[in-house]
RNA sequence: GGCCCUAUCGUCUAACGGUUAGGACAUCGGCUUUUCAAGCCGGUAAUCCGGGUUCGAUUCCCGGUAGGGUCACCA
């Protein structure tokens, strides 16, 4: 096993969207197939016709490339062991399947629905859990097609393994069933198609949530069965829902990965704070760039129980990559939230401290924040006033101001030096708001804004000399 | 109900028998040029309970409790 080379997969069913819970997974899968120089496989697991959902494949496609995570092998890009999509492979499927029935461990489902479904009501009003083998039949007929074929579970047994993350688990007989391997309409169970697909496509770890540890004594019987080699399981915990009571699900809420790109989170952000949610490195350190991850990434600190979602925090690991951006990107990225108007670039670290998310900036516009900067401000009198100032004090606080930045040329009036030449007024004063918060509101007309200096240097001298003239 | 998994500040977690139980988010307070934001500094806050094992348990074992998962011709 040590000599092999790491192959993992993320395989998702075409049923809609992928959640941040199945992004954390394929996440998981893909940084320990590049710390490992290995593979990293997309298969698309689409046996339910049923419940498809059509583009969902491009969909999920997207959003993985979304956050950077490059399969190696995959539908559109094929690969040694195509085809990737289940819907393509059910040659395979057959040949193990007769494989199986020529062991004598598979067999032609008698039974109708209304018949199963009998069976299940009654162990539930019995209080215990329905066991189809109970009710295999004696002898089996000849599989033609037209019935489920089920696993004949070889041996009726505990189980016990060893899993990457949790060490020892193990579950009783009771977690072990015939269950079905081809559907009446021709397609696997997944239960049936993954192991197949695994091992045609050389996997060596298999990930997925913890939901799926009652079912490994299924798959571990079918590999013993089969008489296969099992690949090692790495086990990760649920996250939960912001309640902390339900693993997330998308019925609850969980959104789609690619809405918080139109939401203005970063992409590394993102992965940065999935790798978080239920791994740990160990130390201090948080921020982690994607090569980074992938240099450190360990499945033995994989934690073991379920990690409530945060909102918070996410917008705290964004904010944080927003400050690392370059300049150029910054700018662009804020710019495709702003109106032609104020695509001023002045304006962007005015903006940067106000937002976790380039969304945010939609809510600044809404709350009117920025309106300072195109349309003159319009308040009453009695807002410009200080305290107990005396409107003629005020006044004459802006008259001074305004002599004062007069003398400051264009080219000099920047952040520094107007904020040197108004603090040189105001510090002679017996309180500086009697002419910080005027000239703030003055320029701004708004009861919560940027510091005075700052919108000064926005609007450029001659609107700002216009609007202290206007309010006196 | 059976089977299984989990349990450290409100949240994410570190400490893999010996620490004043550490960090981050959130929260609260202070500072910085009036307000807001950002930034900086500081505070509050946790080992679920009960038994063992041990000189010593957050850490190992058992039992409770609580939470979660699962028992499909879904994955």
């Amino acid at each position: 096993m040590d000599n092999k080379k790491v192959v993992t997969r993320f395989a998702p069913s075409p049923t809609g969207f992928i959640h941040v819970g199945n992004l954390r997974t394929a996440l998981y899968a893909y940084l320990w197939a590049k710390r490992n120089n290995g593979t990293f496989i997309l298969r698309i697991e689409d046996t339910d016709k049923a419940r498809e959902v059509e583009g969902s494949i491009e969909h999920i496609m997207k959003a993985l490339k979304w956050m950077g995570l490059d399969w190696d092998e995959g539908p559109d890009i094929g690969g040694p062991n195509a085809p990737y999509k289940q819907s393509e492979r059910l040659e395979s499927y057959k040949k193990y399947a007769q494989i199986l029935i020529d062991k004598g461990l598979a067999y032609p489902d008698p039974y109708t629905q209304d018949e199963l479904d009998g069976f299940r009501e009654k162990a539930e009003l019995e209080k215990r859990a329905f066991l189809y083998r109970e009710y295999r039949p004696e002898t089996f007929d000849v599989w033609d097609g037209t019935k489920a074929l089920r696993f004949k579970v070889p041996e009726i047994k505990s189980y016990h393994w060893d899993d990457l993350v949790y060490g020892d688990l193990s579950a009783g007989p009771e977690a072990l069933d015939d269950f079905i391997l081809i559907k009446t309409d021709g397609y696997p169970t997944y239960n049936f198609a993954h192991v197949i697909d695994d091992l045609e496509m050389k996997v060596t770890h298999v990930m997925r949530g913890q939901e799926f540890i009652s079912s490994v004594p299924k798959y571990l019987s079918l590999y013993d069965g089969l008489g296969i080699e099992r690949p090692l399981f790495a086990t990760l915990p649920p996250i939960m829902g912001k309640d902390g009571n339900k693993k997330l699900g998308k019925r609850d809420g969980a959104k789609d990965v690619l809405d918080y790109g139109k939401e203005g989170y970063l992409p590394e952000a993102m992965m940065n704070f999935l790798a978080f949610l239920g791994w740990n490195p160990g130390g201090e350190k948080e921020i982690y760039s994607k090569e980074e991850l992938i240099n450190i990434f360990d499945i033995s600190r994989i934690g073991h129980s379920g990690a409530q979602w945060n909102d918070d925090k996410l917008d705290w690991f964004n904010k944080e990559y927003i400050k690392k951006l370059p300049q150029d990107e910054l700018k662009n990225k804020i710019f495709e939230y702003l109106p032609e108007e104020l695509k001023i670039e002045k304006l962007i670290p005015t903006i940067v401290d106000r937002i976790s998310k380039f969304g945010d900036i939609k809510e600044m516009l809404e709350r009117g924040e920025l309106d300072f900067f195109f349309k003159s401000p319009d308040y009453t009198k009695e807002k410009l006033i200080y305290k107990n100032t005396s409107p003629d004090k005020i006044s004459s606080n802006l008259k001074e101001a305004i002599i004062s930045l007069q003398k400051l040329d264009e080219k000099e009036f920047s952040l520094e030096n107007i904020k040197v030449t108004l603090m040189q007024i105001a510090d002679k004063l017996e309180n500086r708001g009697e002419l910080l918060h005027p000239v703030r509101f003055a320029l701004s007309g708004l009861d919560k804004s940027p510091d005075p200096f700052t919108i000064a240097e926005i609007l450029g001298k001659n609107e700002t000399i216009l609007r202290l003239q206007k309010a006196i």
